[in-house]
DNA sequence: GTAGGATACTGAACATCGTTCAGCGAAGCA
DNA sequence: TGCTTCGCTGAACGATGTTCAGTATCCTAC
């Protein structure tokens, strides 16, 4: 019965080649640039045919998004197994975090807040995963400064104001950064640790 | 000769209406979901007669958000000539920043982050004047926290890095809350208040 | 070995989009 | 009253996302 397999596999194939290529495309020439036509070209297939993987439009940036959050996900976890200090772990969190916006650029703007029609468009179920694993990430965030606050390291207080101003504040950072306006932001190393400082120290 | 200056205004009326109409619909249904036809509709002229007031639709877009920029800096003078001490100044400003942003809702997303196509479709002369009244706006940041600097009320060091991560931090704030993704965020009063104590005591 | 059905893919079509342009009717000037 | 100018329109173009009837290829069963 290898057939069916081998069948599978090919499909599956096809469907990570279509991924990719979107991603590639979304990432370099933005959301709107990139026409279903365009990706069917460079994958050599009728543009029709994508729409045999995927549902729509929306449903190939759903999919981006989820492997994004994973992919980011996997990043923290391999920080949290180390076992550091708590405000260690969280420092290097988020330093990570930051990094992981930096190096994907104009992905992490794409995954974090997709055209308002896209979001819109996403049948309720696909939207219901991306939100959970989004969610998820949060939560990560919050556990990490539950524990410093737990070691002492964190001033006593209404935690989840922390949590959700600390996850604002940096995301405001991983975004603007990425944002290309042409604003002369100053030397990114200098203002990533200026940014850390101060989003750590404010919480003591 | 009251005649063309009659024509002039009224010339100057119309495009107002579909600027106003345009504004209404971007921040209601989003971007790409509003066409010139249904601007037109609305407006219940003929889609072409758009294209006799803006070029195109980047155009359009590139107005909305030199008004925006323009109306936020009004807010932004109203404080200032209250000639209060610099630091009260700064978290006013901060506050009413933040506040526009909310009350703007999408159009602040809007305008602060438009999509990459529409930017990069500008005329450079149009994008210019853009980039300036931005970057006037942030001009105006840096000042008041020079004035907060030199009367010792912030510490000593990098002031522009200290006045890049207070705006990002601000940005942050303003672009999360106002982003529609679904997620439980606190009272936002209670949110704000914590954010302001946090941007500006880690500036001490 | 061949009929029959499943599978993978295609090409043409549809409605809608941003945008252009020749031309129309009315308003003002001579 | 003729002429020009001005504001506006309707039809058209190419490109978009999406659908669907149909084709061609492969696998199974007799």
């Amino acid at each position: 019965m290898g057939i069916t397999e081998r069948r599978a596999r090919e499909k599956d194939d096809l469907r990570r080649q279509i991924l990719a290529t979107a991603t590639e495309m979304f990432v370099a020439e933005g959301y709107e640039s990139v026409s279903m036509r365009k990706i069917a070209e460079r994958i050599e297939y009728a543009p029709s045919t994508i729409y045999l993987y995927f549902k729509d439009k929306g449903e190939m940036v759903a999919s981006i998004c989820y492997d994004t959050f994973a992919e980011l996900e996997r990043r923290m976890e391999k920080i949290r197994v180390l076992e550091l200090p708590p405000m260690e772990t969280l420092r290097r969190s988020l330093r990570e975090y930051l990094e992981f916006a930096l190096e994907n650029r104009s992905a992490y703007s794409f995954v974090m807040s997709p055209p308002v029609a896209v979001i819109s468009s996403l049948d309720p179920k696909t939207f219901e995963s991306i939100h959970e694993v989004a969610l998820q990430a949060f939560d990560r965030l919050r556990t990490g400064m539950r524990l410093c606050m737990e070691a002492g390291e964190i001033a006593p207080g209404d935690l989840e104001a922390k949590v959700q101003a600390t996850y604002l504040f940096v995301h405001g950072v991983a975004l603007g950064l990425n944002y290309n306006c042409g604003f002369p932001f100053i030397d990114k190393d200098i203002l990533l640790e200026h940014v850390l400082d101060r989003v750590l120290g404010s919480l003591k």
